[in-house]
This record gives C-alpha cells, structure tokens and sequence, in this order.
DNA sequence: TATATGTGAGTGCGCACGCATTGTCAATAG
DNA sequence: CTATTGACAATGCGTGCGCACTCACATATA
C-alpha cells in the first residue's frame, strides 16, 4: 500500500476533518455564549434527559461519552454547581451515585437542543436532500459495521 | 423549521461525530505510543514539512490550526524541548520568530506520516471505492462553499 | 524625528482533563 | 464470619490550553 493519499483521498479524508472543525466550533461557541455551557456539558444533560427519570450512573455517562471517570465526575460537579444536576446516592448501591436533572437543568436543555438542532440543520443537513443524507448515512453504517467486527477481537 | 431532526438526518449527522470521534482515538493512540507525539503536534510538523525550508512563523502555525498564539508557543516548546524543532529570530521582523523542523523532527514526521496514511487507509478509505470517495468529497466541497460565503459577510 | 498605535511572541493565572491513588462498599472465597 | 478482590466515585498532582497582560519591535502620523 502507498504512502501517499491520492488527491481524491487526501480530499475525501482531509476535508472531513475541516467540516466537523468547523460545525464543532460553531456549536461550542453558540453553547457558550447562549446558554454557558460547554459542548460536553450539553452532551450529558442531553444522555440524562434520554434516560428514565433523567437520571444516570456517573460510570455510565463516562462510557458513553470521550471522557474518564474522573472527568465525568468533575463534569457533574459543575453542573451540579450551576444548578442543572443534583447527585444522589444509588439506594441499591452505596458506591454508586446518580446524576439527575434538575428543572432548571431540563429547562436550559430544550432551548439549547433546539439552538443546537436548529444550527446543524442551517448549515449542514440543509445542505443535502434526503437521498444524499441517505447516502451519507450508508457510508457511515459501512464504517461503523467494520469497527464493531475488529475490536471485538 | 423542525425542532426535531428526520431518522435520516439524526443518523446522518449524529454517526459523523461518531466516525470522527473513532478515527481520531485511534489516530491520536497510534502517534502517541509509537512517536510520543500528539496530534496536535504532528500537524505542526507536518506543516512545518510543507512550508518552504521547513520553517513558519509562530503566528502563522497559529492561524492554521485550532490553537491561538500562546498555546502554539508553548506547542512549539515541547518540541523544542524534545529537540524536533528549533526557533529562530526573523531577520526581517526582530518581533517574529521562527519554529524550524530539525533532522531528527524530519525523520520523525516521515515515519509518523507514513503511519497515519496507513491508518486512515485501512480503517477508512478502503471502504470506499473511488466514486463514493469522489462523492464525499463533492458533500465536503459543497459544505465548504457556502462557509466561505457566510464568513465573508 | 517624535509620538502613538498596532502586532508578534511569551508568561502568570485559572480551568479542565488524565493518571494514580484513596475511601467506601459489593461480591466472592475460605 | 472474615478476608480478599473488585468496582465506583472522588481527589491530589501534573499538564495543556485560553485569556489577559507584558515586552519588544514595526508602522503610521504629525
């Protein structure tokens, strides 16, 4: 196999690198200055509101996110101290605690996942008809089906 | 417009963080353990390689990436420290400052390149032929056309 | 030339993170 | 029942970054 990239290549793989920069700054800024919470912070009230009683296990937020135990527990500190979380203890566990979401927490959520859905939908997916999101959406079950037969072993 | 996104463009958009997001994990773990360098920091050298006589100005490698001045002085640091780039002072502006890819920087970067191509070809790029890569690329151009657009004002 | 304004690089400070460790509790083995 | 092992959350420490600022120098203006 080559060294190189061949320029369609080098375009396909580049220039995805350069359109996910561009929304993710997008987004963090508007998060920021509209609502003052970061991407990642907006990402885990976003999880506690899909989970039942929007509560979930802070090992469980740090799986399913980029970040570590510790971070995660750090991330909900902080929100616990804007007041958009509270912890509690696990009563079926006493190591464990919950993140939960307050109503202030559900509240600053909805608006900024309409900012957010609305901003992705303005300048990106607004940029393709369904049969290309369709398409898009293939090439990316392509890869995702690979990764999950090769780390399994 | 909705406040809500289609199946198909909730998967278009939402598994496009998710292929970004596996790609750069692996990306950034491979130059790590193999070439104890960042991402972040195998780009600077990899513009570095680009640029003419292998040098740029701080400022420069600044504008053309994610980090502002001082966190590229202080990126420029480390390399410096780990003895693969060199500063020099601008002859022509005694404010300025050059960062200069080294030797050891150069043979470094080769094999740090030559791993990353490897890698984004194999989990990938082969799982594209050329005209779903040529595809990609015409989403990716059309993305970026309308950004120049809208900045510009 | 003399002064004011702008720009490039570097630094003190605060913040967010990962790693390693600790404290607490659960689960298993003897 | 006790001891060992493992798991969850939290914390001390080191690191990398942005922001605000400083210093050195360039550029513009009178």
């Amino acid at each position: 196999m080559s060294t190189k990239f061949t320029a369609i290549e080098g375009f396909a793989w580049g220039k995805l690198l350069n359109v996910h920069a561009s929304m993710m700054r997008q987004l963090e800024e508007m998060l920021q200055t509209q609502y003052h919470i970061s991407h990642g912070e907006f990402e885990v009230l976003l999880r506690l509101s899909w989970a039942s009683e929007g509560r979930m296990r802070i090992r469980e937020l740090a799986e399913t996110s980029v970040l570590t135990p510790s971070g995660m527990s750090r991330l909900v500190d902080r929100l616990v101290r804007s007041g958009l979380t509270r912890r509690e203890n696990a009563p079926e566990d006493g190591r464990g605690a919950y993140a939960v979401l307050t109503q202030s927490g559900q509240e600053r959520l909805i608006e900024a996942e309409a900012s957010n859905i609305a901003l992705v939908k303005q300048r990106f997916l607004s940029l393709y008809n369904e049969e290309e999101l369709k398409q898009l959406g293939a090439f990316w079950r392509r890869f995702l089906e690979q990764e999950a037969n090769t780390t399994n072993r």
